[in-house]
DNA sequence: TAGATTGTTAATCGATTAACAATC
DNA sequence: TAGATTGTTAATCGATTAACAATC
């Protein structure tokens, strides 16, 4: 009967931002940072940072801000930035690929040990350091890795049924990257990425800004 | 003074699913679909879904549903992907590649008309039959092309100045994949694609889960 | 000290959901 | 006709913003 009640998700999606901006800033030197000036470096309002750094535990110092370092950690920690989680692929093609190369996830403890294709020339290949496996084994293999986590970047046909094998094999959570939303059991968690909803709303900016100049 | 009445972002965001649900149905012969169905498939409430194909303009037949056809038509024409859009791309690394080979886009109206890198090696050269050209040109190259939107894929620590450079050939539309919070000015629209928001709402929700169970 | 900043409690705003008459 | 569904108006819910005492 568990209530899903994912805590604020507004704010666990802007605490990456905070991140990048506060390690820019640490960087430079500071040893205190406050609410007002990563409000500033993003256009956001003080009171939001505030409420938002306040669900990772830390305290900040009135007058100060909140102790640079501490706060990293106490964000990286909240988003279990801090641990290496491993996980794996399906879909070795344009999109996999650039993830699997991509810096950012790496250093956010996401490790992909193991990819998975159909393609017969890429299985038995290494893509950005990760070898690609035949889907045909995937369950064991997944098994055998005792993995918790799948990215998923097949094609939109493809992808209920990797799904299906995915929580076959154990797999507790899903990066979906493909426009499909998949049906799995309640406990497994999907996390759905879909970049047309980006595109979405920058044509309908674009199209209300010329509506705007020829009024 | 023009107030950005940003009208409706999450309903806007969420139209891309209900046109990929809607064309799969249609495919499958019907002539009209209920509000109903499509919130059966997504997990959504029916009169959410009511609501959102609203703002897109279509009008239901009681008891019947949506026409098939116009709505799809409706929810295109509103998010603008009934007609082409050209952009430039700059930045072409394992992203920037991948985004140019995503048939997704293309079937979206999105067309990328030109690439720049600043790699002497990818300069000339295609991908995904973009070309590419040298980010030295890129002022004039836009201009040139007289492009409005431009999708940034370069290293963080390129993309405040890339976006300078775009500002000034006239583009007044960036889609930003990376981490900076880009400083333009008011006219220009930027999109904000944050993956690494995905990842952190997965594993607070993974969290979360072994929580549950261990209590 | 004076002033900037935190963190709490309350008010506002906007989005989601509910209720229900209209209707094919 | 009866029942499913739309679209409108109202109620609820949750997130954002405001106000302000506490404090370094």
């Amino acid at each position: 009967m568990t209530k899903k009640k994912i805590s604020a998700a507004p704010s666990v999606r802007r605490l990456p931002s905070y991140l990048h901006v506060i390690k820019q800033i640490e960087k430079e030197g500071s040893e205190y940072i406050s609410g007002t000036v990563i409000a500033g470096e993003l256009n956001l309002e003080p009171i939001q940072v505030r409420k938002d750094l306040a669900i990772t535990g830390i305290t900040g110092k009135p007058k100060k801000g909140y102790p640079a370092k501490a706060l990293i950690t106490s964000i990286e920690r909240f988003l279990g930035w801090d641990e290496v989680q491993e996980a794996v692929l399906v879909g070795v093609g344009n999109l996999g690929s650039a993830l699997m190369g991509y810096p950012e996830l790496r250093s956010h403890g996401l490790k992909v040990v193991a990819a998975f294709d159909v393609n017969p020339e890429k299985i038995g290949s290494f893509v950005h350091g990760v070898q690609v496996y035949p889907v045909d084994n995937m369950d064991s293999t997944i098994k055998s890795l005792a993995v918790k986590l799948a990215l998923l970047t097949v094609p939109n046909a493809e992808a209920q049924k990797s799904a299906d094998i995915l929580v076959r094999a154990g797999i507790t959570a899903v990066w979906n990257f493909t426009k499909v939303k998949l049906k799995v059991p309640d406990e497994v968690i999907v996390e759905k990425e879909d970049i047309s909803s980006g595109y979405a709303i920058l044509r309908v900016m674009q199209q209300a800004r010329k509506n705007e100049k020829s009024e």
